[in-house]
DNA sequence: ATCCCGAGGG
DNA sequence: CCCTCTGGAT
C-alpha cells in the first residue's frame, strides 16, 4: 500500500482532473431514482457496459417498484441473465421493490439507514444514490477506487471505509462532489488493474505507484 | 472467509 | 486458460 501523498500533490491531481474533464458523469443509465438504485445494485461485480445492454429493454417496462413487482422475479430474471451473480440479483431487487412500495410510498429513500436497509443496498450502493441522487457529499468505494486510491497514494487504506474516510480527510472540500466519478473513470479507462496505462496517465508524474513501464 | 456468476479482455 | 468488472449477504 502506498503511503499518503502530501495534500498539495492531491489538489495538483483533482485540478488536472477538473481541467480534463469539468463535469464527470457516471455511466450507468437510469431513468429515475428507482432505476438508478437497481442500476447500482445490479452494477456489483459486472461492467456498467453489461448491465445497460440489459436495463435498456428492461427499465421502458419496470420503471417504478410497482411495475417491478408485476413484472415478478421470473420476468426480471429474463431481463438480467446475462449479468453475472443474476439469481440473488433478481431475488433482491424484487423484495427490494416490495419494500419501496410497503414501507416507503413507492419511492427511494434519502437517508443512509433506510438505502441499507434494503436488500442488496450495502454502503458502496447507499453511498452512490446519496451522491449522485440526492447530492449528499458520500464517497462510493468500489473496485476501481480501492485500487486507485491505494496504487497512486491519494487514498490509501485497506479497506472500503479506510479509504472512503481518506478520501473525506485528504481530498480538498472543492474536489469532494466529483471526486467520485473522476476516480472510476480514471480506474476504469487508464488506471486500470492489470497493465495500468502510466504512460497515457495525466498525473503520472505525481503517483506513488512503482511500476511505470506501460 | 465464502458464495454468487456471466461477459469481455488478454 | 486466467483475470476483472462501480458488492452484498451469510
Amino acid at each position: 500500500m502506498a503511503r499518503q501523498l502530501p495534500y498539495q500533490t492531491v489538489k495538483e491531481i483533482f485540478t488536472r482532473f477538473e481541467a480534463s474533464e469539468p463535469e464527470p458523469k457516471g455511466e450507468l443509465h437510469h431513468l429515475n431514482a428507482f432505476t438508478l438504485l437497481v442500476a447500482v445494485a445490479l452494477s456489483a461485480q459486472a461492467t456498467d457496459a453489461g448491465v445497460n445492454k440489459a436495463t435498456g429493454p428492461l427499465f421502458p417496462v419496470a420503471d417504478t417498484p410497482q411495475k417491478m413487482l408485476d413484472l415478478g422475479e421470473e420476468g426480471l430474471t429474463g431481463y438480467i441473465k446475462s449479468i453475472g451473480l443474476y439469481r440473488n440479483k433478481a431475488r433482491n431487487v424484487i423484495r427490494m421493490s416490495r419494500i419501496l412500495v410497503e414501507e416507503h410510498g413507492g419511492e427511494v429513500p434519502s437517508s443512509r439507514a433506510a438505502l441499507e436497509a434494503l436488500p442488496g443496498v450495502g454502503r458502496k450502493t447507499a453511498n452512490v444514490v446519496l451522491n449522485m441522487w440526492w447530492g449528499h457529499p458520500a464517497q462510493a468505494v468500489d473496485t476501481h477506487i480501492l485500487r486507485v486510491g491505494n496504487r497512486t497514494g491519494i487514498a490509501p487504506g485497506k479497506d472500503p471505509v479506510a479509504v472512503e474516510r481518506a478520501i473525506e480527510d485528504h481530498v480538498p472540500a472543492e474536489f469532494q462532489r466529483h471526486a467520485h466519478h473522476w476516480l472510476i473513470l480514471h480506474g476504469r479507462y487508464i488506471c486500470v488493474a492489470r497493465k495500468p496505462k502510466c504512460k497515457a496517465c495525466l498525473i503520472s508524474d505525481l503517483c506513488a505507484y512503482e511500476d511505470k513501464t506501460t
